[in-house]
DNA sequence: CGACCCGTTGAGAGGCTTCAACGCAGGTGG
DNA sequence: CCACCTGCGTTGAAGCCTCTCAACGGGTCG
């Protein structure tokens, strides 16, 4: 199912950081002039296929990632072999915070979209973040949010009925700049991120589906109807 | 249930930080002598009663803290009112990471047994790390655990049967020194850990009792039959 | 002694899982 | 070009597990 690929397939040019497109959002909006001609490690960008995995849980963690676009589920292993989708990274999220940390990566990463990525040594980010206190500030503030979203999965995701949880997810999903729309992901993925069956996701997916609280325009593109599913994930 | 407590009822004393017993394995394990001279706000110690929170999500981030002894829940609640610990924290540990960034508290933080923390101003370690690269070094490493923590209680404890999560919780909830001899809380918390309900705790404990899994050697202290609980945990 | 908290246990209902089957789409090979 | 296969979403039926509501006993504390 996870396709381990050579990151030298997916490879997809070299990143000019100075004109990056999300250069405000990512990790490294605080960096100055002089912080850019300190970076001479090339930074490679990368375009992952859905269900090819960027690294592997136990990797030693050489790298860090910032996702430019798509989406990529971190999954960590049961010792029956079962497998849990323990968070989401999606555009402008950092992946692999605990390199700089010398740590080996924590989960498997695999792209759940069409997802380019852009790759820099955690050395680098080790480096820069002790003397530059923005970029101190801003790893930080990641790990928080990491954490946050962490708590909120537990809480949100993985708590009370299917149906409250299928919900929940789904308002989750939903992105600024189209509040009521959500692109869905495999019936097996979702059930790996709430802890149900591939089963229980389906049937509840395609109740909602008649209930009219999702409307498919395109395929796997749904119109949300919010003020009902909310009641849904509260009640 | 959970009793709000002014922290001046708590108040033990002033801490000494020099000869602090923890200090080896503390959050300011890195610091030098020059370190400590610029340490000038007084750092208490507090001694929280089993039900007193610590602080309440919501309030404003100024103070970070170290447990000294015993254990503290961290609680987020429910669009319904129900509530789900999402951590716990032990000795050692450091609460409310999320006050360096200014961010107010994201959880509430209660006593589950007779707890001692150290309170020192998040304004203090952050601007002591952003000069002194080892506490910088340490606080992304908190950041880290805390983060493989929330993990495992997604993959660990919220996952597969009750009969499993309880097994994995048990074995949790070993330290080190005692390799398996394990105090337990109420049922209701560890039902709030788990994401069941405190009948099915009472039950399947009560199950693991019968079953020798557990003995009851002194009132909420238990000797662990490590071999066949893994067995459970993991099967 | 009575009130209360907590752990335990029972009975019934409901929800989720399990195992199985089916249809549909896309890709492959004859 | 079409038959075939495979992956995926869906649906059914049965069984099990967990939840819910309820009751009971032991302990503590006023």
């Amino acid at each position: 199912m996870v396709k381990t690929v050579t990151l030298r397939d997916a490879w997809s040019g070299e990143a000019d950081c100075r004109n990056c497109s999300l250069r405000t959002s990512v990790l490294f909006a605080g960096l100055q002039e002089r912080d850019f001609e300190r970076i001479h490690d090339p930074i490679d960008q990368f375009t992952l296929k859905p269900g090819h995995a960027l690294y592997h849980a136990g990797d030693t963690g050489e790298f860090m990632f910032t996702v430019r676009s798509g989406a990529c589920k971190l999954i960590q292993y049961l010792p029956d072999g079962s497998q849990r989708i323990v968070r989401l990274v999606r555009t402008s999220d950092v992946l692999g915070l605990e390199a700089i940390l010398g740590d080996c990566y924590q989960h498997e990463a695999v792209a759940l979209q069409v997802t380019e990525v852009c790759r820099f040594p955690a050395r680098m980010v080790r480096d820069l973040g002790t003397e530059n206190p923005t970029l101190h500030r801003e790893l930080m503030a990641r790990w928080q949010r990491a954490l946050s979203e962490a708590d909120a999965w537990l809480t949100q995701l993985s708590t009370g009925s299917a149906r409250q949880r299928v919900a929940r997810l789904l308002l989750r999903l939903v992105r600024e700049g189209a509040p009521d729309e959500c692109h869905l992901f495999g019936r097996e993925d979702l059930g790996a991120m709430l802890g149900v069956t591939t089963e229980t996701t389906s049937r509840t997916i395609a109740e909602f589906k008649r209930r009219r609280l999702l409307v498919e325009t395109k395929p796997n593109l749904f119109v949300l109807d919010l003020p009902n599913l909310r009641r849904i994930a509260e009640e």
